[in-house]
RNA sequence: GGCGCCAUGGCCAAGUGGUAAGGCAGAGGACUGCAAAUCCUUCAUCCCCGGUUCAAAUCCGGGUGGCGCCUCCA
């Protein structure tokens, strides 16, 4: 096996073939920073984030290249309402980005470059795209002309005289044909602009992937990477642009993910049915969210709903606290020298597994599936009768636990302290239930004292109690311990849907 | 209107020709004062119609339904 990736511009899977032997230049489109980041941007960068790490973990030395749009329409237009500088504006926000990122264990990329610190390269790619013919200037403005780049459309497959330019926006009479572009916008009163052969101005959009791509990782690379929405028009003008410019291919393999979804549409900016990182945080664990979102391919659509990040959060709770148990479980012992491994196919074939997963196309969603089997094992042997009794359990649990971490490594999610983690769950679950930690332990050592009184209705009614605000307890041996109930049923029954 | 994607059990979700992974929920069992957690068992023929093939959820054609892009968008 080897690594295939599902490629745009091809429509297949194919074997990934760096242009470099060993080495990846992978280029992802960042956000414009004008304002605080949703779910939808999570997605994004967790499943590239992942793809980063996996391509390490096989040893390729990757050059991962993100960027910041900071000179914008949106931003220009934020910063004026606020009475602020539009760069101090974007640099808050990048901050913010930062803060998100960081909190979901997304690896900072190798570099993070700036539209506004990239104006000499822009500007040459403009000049060279100009000389080449592929590009007029318009009364300060300069125009890409897709009529000079005949493989245009090749990566949408759009058949332009076909689709509506137009249909929703005024189209600028100056333009050649409908769909050509802006490289270079000439200054608008009050707005930010940098001196250029063709008076002061700004870049268009597109523009600057091509000439922060180039820069960095050359020109010709081999993967770029960004949501689905941008394959038309914004990276089909970049591929027009840079191999305007070039005259080389531009990207070899081109990966586009799916969208995040409420109630089966988009999530976006625009429709104004987003949720931003920052509130999300406030009631799920960051690696709830990661594992919500890696627990589906990249490229298909997910759908964030309360029920669906809770089933993630609930996994994710799962597997701290088998973690948890069988750290506690092996530090007690002096060797894991216990017998033979149990089940010693299904766990020698842990990572093997998990990389095939991985080179499919990225497989995040099968990759984690492949926990399953091993925690249930840890589990059985942790907490069964019968598993406890078991020859090499202890070495067996010790040798899952070296073979799931490369799949740690992989998904972000799995590293750290359980104790703390759980803790740190279990906040957020009080949030979501507005419960203090106080109260909670309050009623549970009323509970306690209860049972020890063996006054079961007693204790009972206070389990209940908890139970209805979303805390479960638990009785062991070693004293009652409590744990976030989850909203894994359905809400409602329907029962008042169908009325006449 | 053009282009493209998708449709798998109650819910989530893998699977692109060889006879349906995994998770959640449900049911039964072990464990428990009773529970919970945990473990075991159980639970689908893949939107419809037609075709190709020894063999199709997987390929082709036609429907139906949903979504996306064509303005900024991850």
């Amino acid at each position: 096996m080897a690594l295939a990736i599902y490629n745009t511009m091809t429509r297949a899977k194919e074997p990934f073939e760096p242009l470099v032997s060993g080495k990846v230049g992978l280029y992802v489109c960042g956000v414009t920073v004008y304002d605080l980041s949703h779910i939808g941007h999570a997605r994004v960068y967790v499943a590239f984030d992942a793809v980063y790490r996996f391509l390490r973990q096989q040893g390729y030395e990757v050059t991962y290249v993100r960027n910041f749009t900071d000179v914008d329409d949106k931003i220009i237009a934020r910063a004026t309402e606020r009475g602020e500088d539009p760069l101090a504006l974007s640099a808050r926000f990048i901050e913010e980005y930062h803060r998100d990122m960081d909190a979901l264990g997304c690896l900072r990329p190798t570099l993070e470059p700036k539209v506004s610190t990239h104006m000499p390269q822009i500007i040459a790619m403009i000049e060279r795209i100009i000389e080449r013919g592929h590009a007029y200037v318009v009364e300060g403005d300069v125009y890409f002309s897709i009529d000079s780049y005949p493989s245009y459309g090749k990566l949408s497959r759009c058949q332009l005289d076909e689709m509506r330019a137009g249909e929703r926006v005024q189209v600028d009479e100056r333009k050649r044909n409908p769909f050509d572009f802006a490289l270079w916008k000439a200054a608008k009163p009050g707005e930010p602009t940098w001196e250029s052969p063709w008076g002061p101005g700004r870049p268009g959009w597109h523009i600057e992937c091509s000439a922060m791509s180039c820069a960095h990782l050359g020109e010709t690379f081999d993967i770029h990477a960004g949501g689905k929405d941008l394959v038309f028009p914004h990276h089909e003008n970049e591929i027009a642009q840079s191999e305007a410019a070039s005259g080389v291919d531009y990207v070899r393999y081109w990966m586009h993910n799916g969208f995040v979804n409420v109630d089966a549409e988009k999530m976006s900016k625009s429709l104004g049915n987003f949720f931003t990182i920052r509130d999300v945080l406030e009631l799920y664990h960051p690696l709830s969210v990661r594992w919500f979102l890696l627990s589906t391919h990249y490229r298909a659509p997910i759908n964030y709903t309360e029920r669906t990040i809770e089933e993630a959060a609930a996994r994710v709770y799962y597997l701290y606290q088998t973690l948890h148990d069988l750290d506690v479980a092996l530090a007690e012992v002096k060797s894991t020298k216990d017998g033979d491994v149990v089940e010693p196919e299904m766990v020698e074939a842990i990572s093997q597994q998990a990389t095939a997963a991985m080179e499919d196309d990225f497989n995040t969603a099968l990759l984690v599936s492949v926990l399953s089997e091993p925690l249930k094992l840890i589990n059985d042997l942790l907490h069964t009768k019968k598993g406890r009794k078991r020859a090499g359990r202890l070495r067996t649990m010790a040798r899952i636990r070296e073979q799931i971490r490369p799949i740690f490594d992989v998904i972000g999610v799995g590293r750290g302290e359980p104790a703390r983690i759980l803790a740190e769950m279990r906040q957020r679950a009080l949030r979501r239930h507005g419960l203090s930690e106080e109260h909670v332990l309050e009623r549970v050592a009323a509970r306690v004292a209860a049972r020890e009184a063996r006054d079961w209705a007693a204790a009972d009614a206070i389990r209940d109690e908890l139970l209805a605000a979303g805390v479960q307890l638990m009785d062991a041996a070693a004293g009652t311990d409590w744990r976030p109930v989850f909203q894994l049923v359905e809400e409602g029954g329907g029962a008042a849907e169908s009325e006449a």
